[in-house]
DNA sequence: GATGAATGAGACTTCATTCAT
DNA sequence: CATGAATGAAGTCTCATTCAT
């Protein structure tokens, strides 16, 4: 997972006059060039999408894309790393937030259902164009669903050891959850989404515990009032 | 999802010679381009595979391949209607074999992963590479995804009616089924792969099982003594 | 040497129609876009040409040239390649219409001086542009260089043996010769040239002579009637 | 030849510090940037080279190499200039040291060759690069060439006028011996060179004395003493 | 004076598709 | 029917040069 998750530190102060400007707007056009892309690549594809769309998006040149990433699948990357930084956060907070051991493998898959819920574009970041892009794409996907999954897997061993469920296979167990939710959002993904993806939330979560042969909690602390 | 799944009528007539021999002829340069896309689709990926690609491989010409299918979209959808018809075959086999309603809807399940387990290219093009095709890929693979789960689906449906489980969502239900089993493929796919696809499936189906309320069948019917 | 100079056989004939005519077809392209690059070439630099000049002049597309050529270098080297060809030809018909071992040397220098002095374009590619295109051009250049002086050597070799000149480094001044006669050259293509190439070989003559000691010939077998 | 052996004053005013640090500041700067040139150029070759790499290689920013020079030609057209003044002090100097007519124009040829031979980069700028910059390049280069050539052709009349050679076309002879030093030079550049250029210089003397129907000198006042 | 972010023109190359033979 | 030459649009990327800070 290495390079998936990391912090840039761009601190580093050069020359005899304050960089904090030049640095500011640097980082500005970083997060700008990024943000155009997510849209970009959400909404015409991976493959689709040219840098020249990105760089007309972000309202900088092609060389200026350029400058700031050294090529399209770097920016693709850079925009999964940033996203997947971010479901962590939420999903780790959500876990905090948590005490029951199957509530907390329960909470990181309910953040991000609830998080692509709310950024279709991400989502389909992350569940159907991250395919697009080749080999080394699927590498970095797969990455990425590992650590959700072992996330997961981790919380549900806990509950094992607390006699809370069953003994099962923990990480196949983790990955049926991530495919069900994966499933179903991505169906949501690809066709008319009458209702919001949350509420299948309610449907899907009896069927998962079951999965484990756990007793379906009386109440779930939700974290329904989340903002963002 | 009409056009996944039907014939293709080839009795035009042609000429004075032969019309049999014709016929055979170009039937079978039709599978032959047919079976060198699978090839180099599963091995390149849809995008970076080139119609040069098919057409060397399927040693015909590009005019050739041109000749037999309108364009390189085309020969995958035909692509994944074949193998769907293939897929969708074997399903309803393995379903008349067996008696009770959940091992029929497990069947479906069973069969899929067998398959590709067998045929990693198979596999590759449905799970992973139609998804690098652009919007119209995600529909027509949407539709395929759906042909199967409701199989599942309606199976379950008879289970619940039969009072073999508990009533639930059997479409969501259908949905969490088969999404747990492409998250196995994929991962089985896109990772070294150690074992053998078919051996995590013992250990797959507690935890589907379980996730309906269904008792786990003392015996399943495996219908292990498939060929191909 | 080896890829320098040789024969490219087009015979292969395929299918069941005579490929005749399309062979021809393609092979006429093929010069066509040959000349065409030769003219783009010597007219605004290796460069400073563009791909998109050469498919100009030549009536052809983009896509038309690289269908027939790799790339650009590729069309330089077989510029490069199908000229050194013509002069070799050239030079072998003087020698042999030379008896003197001497006279014979000096004929490899004159042929390529009148040659390039006849044909400008060729003279500005082999002696200007070839060091514009990178480390591997300079290496085919070099190759070139050394066939020619090569010649010269050998008959100058065979003049000492011939005891017609006292023994000298006869590779030295096969370079000497050929050094010389770029010099001239060189400086007639990148200035004005009031007065044609070849009357300058008149006095260039005695210099290449006395440097390797060898009397002025009476006569010089001047192969002026050639014709292109 | 104006431009090309000249002095560049950089008296300029600047403001109200100490001048004379400023300027030793900015001469400095000056000179780095034309180092770091010389060094990428004949490393990577003209058209290779990019002014970010000259601007690395100096350790200043890109806007810097821009301060101090127009573009990146006029750094190519500085360096030749910079290194002609140097080649042709030290010609001067050599000549100066004979007495021979004859003697003072191999001198600078001998000069030429030794300095060549001690700074391949040099070498390589003057007889490689400088064909790879398009048209402007080449009108310089020629002054350049023009210039030595002068050099020479104005000695040898002195030995004719002296009687120390029979007439000859002294502006032709003056061309043949640089073509046949920078052929020589050229191929030691272009090739492996198990021995050292200067090596050569005792082989390619006979040569070019003889082509003016010049004796030998018994000594030659060689100069080799000198060091850089 | 120096810096490095930004620009934008243009280069090479690929390839799905068409079509004359 | 088959072939392969031809097309042309589009794509990614480079880089000399400019300019705000």
């Amino acid at each position: 997972m290495a390079g998936l998750v990391g912090s840039k530190p761009t601190d580093v102060s050069v020359g005899f006059v304050s960089m904090k400007f030049e640095q500011n707007r640097a980082e500005e056009r970083h997060r700008r060039i990024l943000d155009a892309a997510l849209k970009v690549f959400s909404h015409k594809g991976y493959r689709e999408s040219s840098v020249d769309d990105i760089a007309g998006e972000s309202a900088t040149s092609k060389g200026g894309v350029y400058f700031h990433f050294p090529g399209k699948q770097a920016i693709f990357f850079a925009l999964l790393e940033r996203a997947a930084r971010m479901l962590l956060d939420r999903v780790e907070e959500a876990i905090a937030r948590e005490t029951e051991p199957v509530a907390k493998a329960e909470a990181a898959l309910h953040v991000v259902l609830r998080t692509f819920g709310k950024h279709r574009a991400l989502a389909r970041l992350f569940l159907v164009e991250a395919y697009g892009g080749g080999r080394e794409f699927h590498t970095r996907l797969m990455e990425f669903h590992e650590l959700f999954i072992d996330v997961i897997k981790r919380h549900l061993d806990d509950a094992v050891a607390a006699g809370a469920i069953e003994p099962v296979d923990t990480e196949l167990a983790g990955r049926v959850w991530f495919g069900a939710m994966n499933e179903v959002i991505t169906h949501w993904l690809l066709t008319d989404h009458p209702k919001r993806l949350e509420d299948s939330y309610a449907l899907l979560r009896p069927l998962i515990f079951h999965s484990v042969g756990a007793e379906m909690p009386v109440h779930v602390g939700d974290g329904a009032n989340e903002n963002r």
